[in-house]
DNA sequence: CGGGCCGTTGACACAAATCAATGTCCGTGG
DNA sequence: CCACGGACATTGATTTGTGTCAACGGCCCG
């Protein structure tokens, strides 16, 4: 009966039931949530560092990432978000944009005020709940950045991100070879393991001899497994084939 | 009227008030949620890598690590918890733990049950907004470390560590020299830092120039200002001088 | 007294940064 | 239609920051 304003809001909404057990009633909530799309272009904050924001972000298409920096202009990507994820649910809760959001390549962004979410988080306790699983999740992703950052080389650090990638976008990884599209230049990639546009770019090179090529923006791994060994890779962090869960008893119906 | 079982919940409770408005009544529920001291030993998980854990943990007194591990046994620290944080909070929602937890110094944590806080979090909505919001500064911090290892050479990086740790400690920074203890050995700063423990021995020796001693687990700073020029620290990112938060509008007391 | 843990130091190796130039592709405007 | 500029990728030569290996010293505690 009740249908999605946008269409697009299915999306939040299936994003938040992977992790989360929501009743009927609850997805209709989340489906009747206000949103509207807006389009970024690629290199373009549409959230600015130190801002006072007043909605969440939910990115429809596109890769975005969150950008930080040091006092030399080092720039590092702390965090990329594919369709499906919403970059900065935790605004919700602490408004003031500690860091920047830029699409990587064009995206398309829902935005949903916070009011709203606030509303409905406040009236259905599994909706905060489900809420702040996935803003968990993120963090969890986060601290394994830390580790490949901190405590990887950069042949690692690399395949330890195209693995992570190919997980997130669900790419079919039983046959060879595990292809997917990843709209990031060579200066994104290094952003995003804290190494230099040039030194990616030889360990790219190096990658080709165990089966990795990128090419205009596409990923193919021809030996995953080897990938994963190279990379280091536990995808257990991701909380992809983790069960649903509901911690709050009182469902309301 | 209503006592705190544990006198130590009180200080539970000032951790969530810091940066939440929670009513007397909500207050009250915080107070009275069970828990029992648990004490532990330097360098022993209280929290294993992969367990299901069924409390979350409040550090009453000492320090502890979030460790992390590559393949080869590296060590990463994700984060560092004093006395007042709570590590784990995020179990309560995400209750596989994907980093093991473990004290730096001997230290003592209060436990308190998942059972107990999702609870009073299901039927509160400004408790269970705190606790969110709680995680994420954690996860703000978080991202600053992916800058820190990232994007900043070792001298920076373990100078601004050293800053960290001194706000969150709310050490006094207006009379020189800020003092605080930091029971942190230099292996526990290399692996904080993602450096090697000789290297960050020579760093602690060249930071002397700049008037930074660490002597029997206490650093000493006599000049602040230089050490977060050094150190490319802006404490935005924990935020400490922020005024407490409420989103929720239906309190109920 | 002896054994660990921790801090310290030196010589050397090596991964990654830096500097600089060139190549390729692609869209745009003349 | 071609020339140009810009974004991105590629490569080589060189420097530098950090890791590695190894040894030694101080200190505490059993």
């Amino acid at each position: 009966m009740v249908q999605a304003q946008q269409p697009n809001l299915q999306r939040f909404l299936d994003r938040l039931t992977s992790r989360s057990i929501l009743s009927e009633r609850e997805q209709r909530e989340i489906l009747d949530l206000p949103a509207h799309a807006v389009h970024t272009r690629a290199n373009e904050d549409f959230v600015r560092l130190g801002e006072q924001v007043d909605h969440a972000s939910f990115v429809v298409e596109g890769l975005v990432g969150r950008f930080d920096q040091n006092a030399n202009g080092g720039r590092q990507i702390t965090a990329l978000h594919i369709a499906g994820d919403i970059p900065d649910l935790f605004s919700v809760v602490q408004p003031t944009a500690t860091s920047a959001l830029q699409a990587l390549s064009s995206a398309t962004v829902l935005r949903i005020p916070h009011e709203a979410i606030r509303s409905i988080a406040a009236r259905w306790p599994a909706i905060a709940e489900a809420l702040w699983r996935d803003c968990m999740v993120d963090s969890m992703i986060l601290a394994q950045w830390v580790v490949n950052v901190g405590r990887r080389d950069a042949r690692s650090r690399i395949s330890h991100l195209l693995c992570e990638m190919a997980c997130r976008y669900k790419v079919d990884r039983t046959s060879a070879p595990v292809m997917f599209d990843l709209p990031m230049t060579q200066t994104h990639l290094a952003d995003a393991t804290g190494l230099t546009p040039v030194h990616v770019n030889r360990v790219l090179r190096a990658l080709r001899e165990d089966g990795v090529e990128i090419r205009h923006r596409t990923v193919s791994i021809s030996d995953w497994p080897k990938l994963v060994e190279i990379g280091d890779f536990d995808p257990g962090y991701l909380q992809i084939d983790t069960r649903p869960e509901r911690i709050t008893l009182r469902s309301a119906t």
